[in-house]
DNA sequence: AGACTTTTAAATGTCTGACAAATGAAAATC
DNA sequence: GATTTTCATTTGTCAGACATTTAAAAGTCT
């Protein structure tokens, strides 16, 4: 493993990159125990500060732990689905409100990922994820809820139909989507009358789940994003319209 | 900004949990510079080794970017679709390779995920983006290409379609998954019949787009997806047999 | 006065050395 | 033999220092 010390991009980055790829490559693998930093400021020749720089930012991608004491040290993590998910949705999060994407482009991709899910779910459902998708849609008939009890409901109910895929890949993929895009849909899910009609779209996409009728759930999920799609471009509108006046 | 000293998640990983916390929430927005890292350290009540560990964990999720100089500093990031790629490529190859994820679910996302561009695809897609997908087909045929280089055109091909989709979060979304399973991939394409089968389904393929055809694109899909999963269920079963012979 | 050069201050990048705290293993004790 | 104590190892943190980069301020020359 060799370094530059005159690389622009700093000696903590570069041994970073040396370690993460050696973790990708599988030269190192799960549950192996890296030097301690004395043996990798030697390795590198580099002093400790640098080192742990550099182990920060393999702990900040999950891809280390670290562990105190005699039998201590840096640790290669298995990089779980849990450990994964904060870092996905951060990151869709800030890509979607520091790009100025519209909102019709995210909720666009939303329902296409859904629909690519809805012939899985229907076919592979649990009775247990049924059951998660109509308490959701009983919650969110509850009087009293706050907009963002009602908005965490609907993505729970979505993630209850992405989930019941069974495929980990796609609810992973669809995780980061979904949730990223729960502070734009607070925005627009505000109105009682909205909530009524939401209701009714998500059992009508409830039944034809437990009915097994794929159509019917890729019909009912164009309707909610159609009726999404309106409810933004009304208060898009509005909000213009305010604008205009003030 | 509050720090429990005693938090058993350690000094940095509490400041870059706040600072991180200030970025997605808004309250530092793009290009606003941070203070210097002394003023860290004081704010914080923290040496200034510590906030620098701090920082190179927001550094290593592309939140922030650091320069010298006098008017240096640490400034909140535009995350853009370009450093976001990367991550969510290492981070995907990880989750496919150390949680032995099989590839028949990999697949089945994959292509539930390209079918969700499809429609799209075959909609917006624009001259440039068809003649890249024919040319990546020409370059399939061509004898005499590795391996590797023809998996990378696959996923050169396939990326064109979901490009064609015009919707850089569905884009981003699939990025993920596809790139991350060419390891998968690479594994079961060598043999040449399976080129010649993959050029033709190709083909048939962006002939749909070309025509703009959305059922006969899907129903393409739907055949390279049975394809590839029939080789790779041969390329396991001689492996299983080799094994038990051995 | 204006353009060029030099100086300077501020900031990050890195190093050295040190101590604290945690932790498991070995040694000592009962 | 079981329990307690000691100890070595390793990460976590701190303090202070110097090097390097960079842009602005000061100075200088035409």
């Amino acid at each position: 493993m060799k370094i530059d010390p005159d690389h622009p991009s700093g000696l903590s980055a570069q041994i970073a990159d040396a370690i993460r790829d050696a973790i990708v490559s599988g030269r190192l693998i799960v549950d192996e125990r890296l030097p301690s930093e004395a043996e990798l400021a030697e390795q590198f020749d580099v002093s400790r500060p640098t080192v742990r720089e550099a182990l920060k930012r393999l702990a900040a991608q999950s891809l280390i732990r670290t562990q105190r004491g005699a039998t201590g040290g840096a640790f290669v993590n298995r990089l779980s689905y849990q450990d994964a998910y904060p870092q996905a949705i951060t990151t869709a999060t800030l890509l979607l409100s520091m790009n100025d994407v519209a909102f019709e482009t995210a909720c666009e991709a939303r329902f296409a990922l859904e629909r690519a899910c809805a012939p899985l779910a229907v076919e592979r459902r649990t009775p247990d994820q049924l059951a998660t998708m109509r308490a959701e849609i009983f919650r969110q008939g509850q009087p009293g809820l706050t907009d963002e009890a009602f908005c965490a409901s609907d993505v729970a109910f979505h993630r209850a139909l992405v989930d019941a895929a069974g495929n980990p890949v796609l609810s992973y993929a669809l995780a980061g989507a979904v949730e990223a895009m729960q502070p734009l849909m607070n925005m627009i899910t505000f109105t009682a009358r909205s909530r009524e009609r939401i209701g009714a779209l998500h059992t009508a996409l409830a039944d034809a789940v437990e009915a097994g009728d794929a159509p019917g759930a890729l019909a009912e999920l164009d309707a909610i994003e159609t009726y999404t799609k309106e409810l933004a471009r009304a208060v898009l509108d509005a909000r213009a319209q305010a604008r205009q006046e003030r």
